[in-house]
DNA sequence: AACTATTTATAAGA
DNA sequence: TTCTTATAAATAGTT
């Protein structure tokens, strides 16, 4: 809009460029007045020159400040936006898985199945006979591992008593040999030994075999 | 600069004013983008329309404001951090509850059960036994369901027998009358007719009962 | 800064 | 919103 079109690129004669510069510096602020009582809206116009110096612009009734602030706000708002809808997705998303893995565990247990049809029962009965099974197996596992213990228990405890059986024969002896009267055989105390309750024999205990388990 | 003049003041039309608005605005954000170009100013400008939403153009600078800026900047970044640190939170509460929601899951479908405790056995196997409780007993009143539909129509079927009989013995009365010789009796006809195979008298179909349910 | 030929922006209409 | 176009406005080069 001159004598002659230009290219918009920096103007390089430096006389010409501050010709330029002021001229459409007037003319962007022109613009901004218009805009402002045309359309009531609200603009800041800021310009700094090649060699530092400031012009600016703002409508009415506010500040340059106040609309840079708000410029800010907005441009953080925007931002904020943004990532805070992707976390809601995100948590909308795992809310939902949440659910359908609640259903599925109460059906599990038996609960809210009055809904559901048959080959749904079908599933979940299947499922849940798995479950046992696997279960079973494990506890068939705990059982027979705690009959070996016991069982190891028993024998170490049967060695024990004969070795203090074997002890009292030999104490037996000890006193006769010392002029002591004792007419039970080593036999007779073995046969008064295994007539003894079994309970009273073997008293295998582990308390807190459970909870090491 | 247009089809007609028009005069510096506020368009009351409010169509024509967004319109004008809308080109202005293009036409204030060429010019600066212009001026920054040509002259090598730094340029900014924020404009707000009435409806509150704002475009802006900011030649690429730093500027005595954007630093001041940055301080504002800073303490609303502190601000959001706040709020985001909300949401992750919040996801992560969630997963931690989806995690042992899938175990539990898990253990009630005999999966990972082997590194479980005997109590926990006990209680999961108590959990499976309650469901499939609760899910035989739906299953039998499936099949009592299905049980009387087919009983009204075995009915059905006898009460349509018993009317096809009944009809024979019309037909053989009829034929009596005109002259023709049959020496069977109602009552043998009944009794060859009750000698039948049970399979015979009545065949009860109803193949996609189960697909109904 | 003023002038003015020309380019550019845009008001009105579609 | 976008396109068109007649016209107003801006401005490049000149004085």
């Amino acid at each position: 809009m001159g004598r002659g079109k230009i290219e918009i690129k920096r103007i390089e004669n430096s006389t010409n460029r501050q010709v330029t510069y002021s001229k459409r510096r007037n003319g962007l602020i022109k613009k901004a007045t218009e805009i402002t009582v045309l359309c009531d809206a609200k603009v800041s116009v800021v310009i700094f020159a090649n060699n530092g110096k400031m012009h600016a612009y703002n409508s009415p009734s506010t500040t340059v400040e106040d609309i840079l602030e708000s410029y800010h706000e907005i441009t953080r708002k925007r931002l904020w936006d943004a990532k805070h809808e992707n976390l809601s997705n995100e948590i909308d998303r795992i809310k939902k898985e949440n659910e359908n893995l609640q259903i599925e565990l109460r059906h599990l247990k038996g609960e809210d199945v009055a809904s559901l049809a048959y080959p749904e029962l079908m599933r979940l009965e299947d499922a849940l006979q798995n479950g046992i099974a696997g279960i079973r197996d494990k506890q068939m596992e705990i059982y027979a591992m705690h009959k070996k213990n016991t069982t190891m228990l028993e024998e170490e405890e049967n060695q024990l008593k004969h070795c203090l059986h074997k002890q009292e024969i030999m104490d037996a002896d000890i006193r006769e040999m010392n002029g002591s009267v004792c007419n039970n055989t080593a036999e007779e105390r073995d046969y008064h030994y295994h007539q003894m309750p079994f309970g009273f024999r073997v008293q295998p205990m582990q308390p807190n075999l459970q909870e090491r388990m």
